[in-house]
DNA sequence: AGCTCTTCCTGAAAGC
DNA sequence: TGCTTTCAGGAAGAGC
């Protein structure tokens, strides 16, 4: 599923290939996931892209208006998220398209911008360069760009499991499930710790297993797990550098104990039992401990 | 505030 | 073998 590193990996193939080139015509399969299909179609032939740029989980392609005149509408974004099967792609127009392609975006150079999702989880929307600010208010700081100071504000104090918090937008824009898990094992904290129990260092040593987690996927190109690409059809390599995500029943790259999976925050959750220890007695956790307490 | 459950959707995997 | 069932999972919304 695309989080930040595959995000990054498309955009910056959408980055050489889209500034410059104009939108000649758009053409539409099923549009359940689209905001205004409409608009897309009648609105967006003749402007021209200016530039592509990431916005957590989310891609923004700028769009100057059509030189002619009649609108006179400012600069729009078409802001595409991949959801969990998403993929977008710059191909020739003529050349045959995969199953599930439901935006097909012509260019004026006689390739088209693809768009391929069997899921339909993703998401398209097109944003007026003034509502910009606010899409963006919604969601939280970029993890790569944080500093310690305010992650440990974002964060420290919450009561939520320190998992659900990295995977909340509007607190980090760009973690997911995976990179949540591996950067959990990095850091040696168990997903069900409440945030408000970590320490200092304990928040500290998380940002960082984040940032480096976030790097070195980017390096790579991306976790390809459910066949995720880039812009040009090639598969990242991160997770073959997975240490717990997806690994239960596995050895613990550090110490050899059995990964173990559970679900936190709704989410199925790797990590390991003997690195990441579980919050205060065992199984239950703090949630049990309370309960004896309350019972005794 | 934060948790759980539900919905969206399809293909892969598990179950029989 | 082949059909049926279950499940995953990002995000949003409901209900507790």
């Amino acid at each position: 599923m695309p989080e930040l590193p595959e995000v990054e990996t498309v955009v910056r193939g959408l980055r050489m290939l889209l500034p410059g080139r104009s939108i000649v015509g758009v053409r539409l399969g099923k549009t359940d996931f689209i905001d205004d299909p409409a608009s897309l179609e009648e609105g967006l032939p003749g402007s021209r892209i200016a530039s592509v740029e990431r916005l957590g989980k989310f891609i923004r392609i700028l769009l100057d208006p059509q030189q002619s005149a009649a609108q006179k509408e400012g600069r729009r974004n078409l802001i595409v998220h991949l959801g969990m099967t998403g993929r977008l792609a710059v191909r020739p127009a003529g050349e045959p398209f995969p199953p599930h392609t439901h935006g097909f975006f012509e260019l004026d150079d006689g390739r088209e911008l693809r768009y391929t999702d069997p899921r339909r989880f993703g998401r398209i929307v097109l944003v007026p360069e003034s509502g910009i600010a606010a899409f963006g208010g919604r969601l939280g700081d970029e993890p790569l760009e944080i500093s310690a100071r305010e992650f440990q504000r974002r964060l420290g104090g919450r009561r939520a499991r320190i998992k659900a918090l990295l995977l909340d937008q509007s607190v980090l824009r760009g973690v997911g499930n995976i990179y949540a898990d591996e950067s959990l094992w990095r850091a040696g904290i168990h997903p069900a710790r409440l945030a408000a129990q970590l320490s200092r260092t304990d928040l500290a040593r998380l940002r960082q297993a984040i940032r480096y987690v976030l790097r070195w996927a980017i390096r790579l190109g991306g976790s390809s797990i459910s066949d995720f690409v880039d812009a040009e059809g090639n598969p990242g390599e991160f997770q073959i550098r997975h240490r717990a995500y997806h690994r239960h029943g596995k050895p613990c790259f550090r110490c050899g104990t059995t990964i173990r999976q559970m679900i936190v925050a709704g989410r199925s959750s790797h990590f390991c039992p003997k690195c990441q220890p579980p919050p205060r007695g065992k199984r239950g956790g703090a949630r049990a401990a309370a309960h004896a307490k309350r019972a005794a």
